[in-house]
DNA sequence: CATGCTAATATGTCCGGACAAATTCTCAAG
DNA sequence: CTTGAGAATTTGTCCGGACATATTAGCATG
């Protein structure tokens, strides 16, 4: 497959990186040099290695070369509980949340683990859209429902509230507890245009788990919010029997 | 002051933009027109371009041409509280703050704002790295203490704890409430590297502010997580009342 | 009016070159 | 051994040019 000769040489670049060639710290040859080594233009490299800048593995700085500065991103993940109180009601209703149709999804690999559910179980997926009262999107979201509560779409819009609320009504089941996990994320492309935001942005991303008694996952949603529209506000009060 | 040509060009075209000229939709005229128009090569257009398409503020497609995306980022900020029993002596007994030495500072402008403090208050501010228990860095904090406290320094270390509970202790002083905002934020290139990152990372950033009996603001504390180092779990359980 | 083809247009890619600016290295002097 | 000046090195900025590729406009035909 075609592919420019500055792509081409930025991925030369980035797996030679990849595997320590130069390691981390160390410089990579000139332009010069790699001009001459890989027989394309300066400005062919140049823009090769603008492509690695913006990846975050090399930096560079006139007079002193390009200097490797990751071999590629960390993936370890920390993880710390902190429990609360909720107030999702009272957001949930004071925001609007603009749902499109159900989309039946298996859960597997990297969404069974973001919403906690069984590998192979069923889901109904809705995206949507989440506005403050003015209207101004403030993020995104995908509501994945027990198949078992399909009957749901009939309640959405009767009234503001929480999707979870509606569902303990009509199904008579009751949420005993909502896990919630809150990290930053970078928006996709196509998340990103949805909100009418810059692709690359940093969102927060809460991921709400809605569990019956026995830990038995009845809803899941994913939020996206954006950096600049949306942050978490905690209050936590000392406990009086310290 | 000096500024190449490529970015002076950016800044006007970014005002423009801003001013609603072209407005958003519409097409900016070419790269021929612009070089013409503002004398100076296709090359630095497209370079004043280039910075402009980072922004977020237009894309290009060859063919096609530069359409304007947005007039400029978004600016308001959506706040919703929720209230919380802490963790937090837990978090911070299971991981290790390395600080540095004090720097007296003046609350203004958008560090007052960030920390919640009165403008023009006095503050010793701590820099430090929080690693987990295998040494890994997880996030970057920057510790606000009341000058009051300044011989907190000498019980650093003592023993594995949260610093506000040292400022208990030495001071017999109470905490009675902690405000803690969560969102999203892009790592500076600063940050990034002293956490071994590339520049342009999102990152959550977690403001707490110590709050004592009727609102004094004794400490606070902004930290910077990279995305995939940390993530908050919180569990919200249902109030038995209902 | 719809369709398809071709030309025109606009950005993307690549080249070579020159000079500016920041950093590093070398060397001489103290 | 230290210091400072100057040269060398390396990236940054800017230019002009040519060709590739994707999109759009225009026009002829049915």
């Amino acid at each position: 497959m075609h592919r420019p000769r500055y792509r081409a040489l930025a991925e030369r670049l980035r797996a030679e990186i990849a595997a320590g060639r130069p390691p981390v710290g160390a410089t990579l040859p000139t332009e010069g040099e790699l001009a001459a080594t890989h027989r394309v233009s300066r400005h062919t490299v140049r823009e090769a290695l603008r492509c690695l800048a913006e990846l975050g593995l090399i930096s560079r700085r006139q007079g002193s070369g390009t200097h490797v500065t990751a071999a590629r991103p960390q993936a370890s993940t920390y993880r710390q509980s902190l429990a609360s109180l909720a107030d999702l009601l009272q957001y949930a209703k004071a925001t609007r949340l603009h749902l499109g149709p159900a989309e039946p999804v298996v859960a597997r690999g990297r969404l069974a683990r973001l919403i906690g559910s069984a590998v192979g179980r069923a889901w109904l997926r809705y995206a949507g859209l989440r506005c403050d009262a003015a209207g101004t999107p403030i993020g995104l979201t995908e509501l994945y429902v027990d198949p078992e509560f399909r009957d749901i779409e009939r309640h959405f819009g009767e009234r503001p509230g929480a999707v979870y609320e509606l569902i303990e009504e009509a199904f008579g089941v009751a949420v005993d507890e909502i896990r919630q996990e809150i990290d930053a994320v970078t928006l996709a492309p196509r998340q990103a245009a949805k909100l009418g935001l810059p692709a690359g942005r940093a969102a927060l991303r809460i991921v709400r788990r809605y569990l019956a008694p026995h830990g038995r996952l009845l809803q899941a949603a994913v939020n996206l919010h954006p950096a600049e529209r949306f942050s978490y506000v905690m209050r936590i009060r000392r406990e009086t029997s310290r």
